[in-house]
DNA sequence: GTCTATACCGCGATAGAC
DNA sequence: GTCTATCGCGGTATAGAC
């Protein structure tokens, strides 16, 4: 520490980060060159590969990223009950998706842009947040609170449903995230529940 | 007619297409080479242009017939009640999406490689779909069938959930496409039915 | 840490022979 | 209708000065 303060790798480091986020959901990952990235930043394109080794791992590293802030924000108290905790989730997916769209939106959108060894990483962070959903759509149904043909198949279809959300929802618009919320969550436990 | 059977023309130029839904589908329109695409069809670069002015009208030809086709093959009888041809819907979605994947795919990924033109141009037939979702909706909803806060926001919702059947499904897997389309269809009838 | 300059390659598209 | 050859451009990444 200490020694680095004021560098300009703490400054030009987030900067190349969030232009990238940016270009890359805008024009996509094979459409910005580095020459681009490097005029959004403000350097010229030889300086970036002071911070990347390359343009794969810069992608790479955002998608990573992305994939743990996501784990990591996404907790749930399993003594609650199910449906409880499925309300919890869905609040919590759309609010969180809806805060960064740009990194959702490569998040998916980029995903074959990865090496494979890069690709299975980030797949497997994904899998993780499903299971989250999974378990539990599977406690509840194992409680009789959920009436589930098939837990994955339900757990898949509740999760496309609401990152659908993105691709339409803007802040200011003629619904209030939370009305958003409130209607998603009603379609959501309908769903799932014996009716 | 009659003088052209049997011109490489008939060949090539299906040939060509098909290739380049496959190619686009599985690397990303931007990533795609006119140089790659010729070697997959069999044929030099230059031949390419015998068929296409260039990359980007290919590109909209395969967008615009995929939105054409799908509004075609989507009837709807207006006299049947809501909730059958709510049910018809979801099961044409599903099975109409799963048959083109590749179409699918590249439909929804890459609109953003197209000129704003061509872009509007297939963004109006999308909603053009979403409107017949939509017409279902808001008649089942006045006639008492549905209860839905939102028209707009069901349909995005619902077209979301059946339309990530196909980041999932393949034939041959865990389940039919017969089971699949009855556990979406009770998932869909239960978030638009009051409970 | 950033600059300028550049190596090396592959791109989309075209020209003209056959 | 397809070929070979090529133009002009822009891509990623690196080298070496400062």
């Amino acid at each position: 520490m200490a020694r680095t303060t004021g560098s300009h790798s703490d400054i030009t480091r987030p900067k190349i980060r969030a232009a990238a986020l940016r270009l890359f959901a805008r024009h996509g990952f094979a459409a910005v060159s580095m020459r681009a990235l490097a005029t959004e930043v403000g350097v010229q394109a030889g300086a970036l590969y002071n911070y990347t080794p390359d343009k794969q791992t810069l992608l790479f590293s955002l998608l990573q990223d992305h994939m743990n802030d996501l784990l990591s924000a996404c907790d749930n108290d399993p003594s609650q009950s199910a449906v409880d905790r499925l309300r919890q989730f869905v609040d919590f997916h759309i609010r969180f998706h809806a805060d960064r769209p740009d990194e959702v939106f490569i998040s998916y959108m980029e995903l074959r842009n990865l090496t494979p060894e890069n690709f299975a990483e980030v797949e497997a962070l994904r899998r993780q947040y499903e299971d989250r959903l999974e378990t539990i759509l599977r406690d509840g149904a194992a409680a009789g609170d959920f009436a589930i043909a098939d837990t994955k198949i339900a757990t898949l279809a509740v999760i496309a449903m609401l990152t659908g959300v993105n691709t339409w929802f803007r802040a200011g618009g003629r619904l209030s995230l939370d009305e958003v919320i409130a209607q998603y969550w009603d379609m959501v436990r309908k769903s799932v529940t014996a009716g």
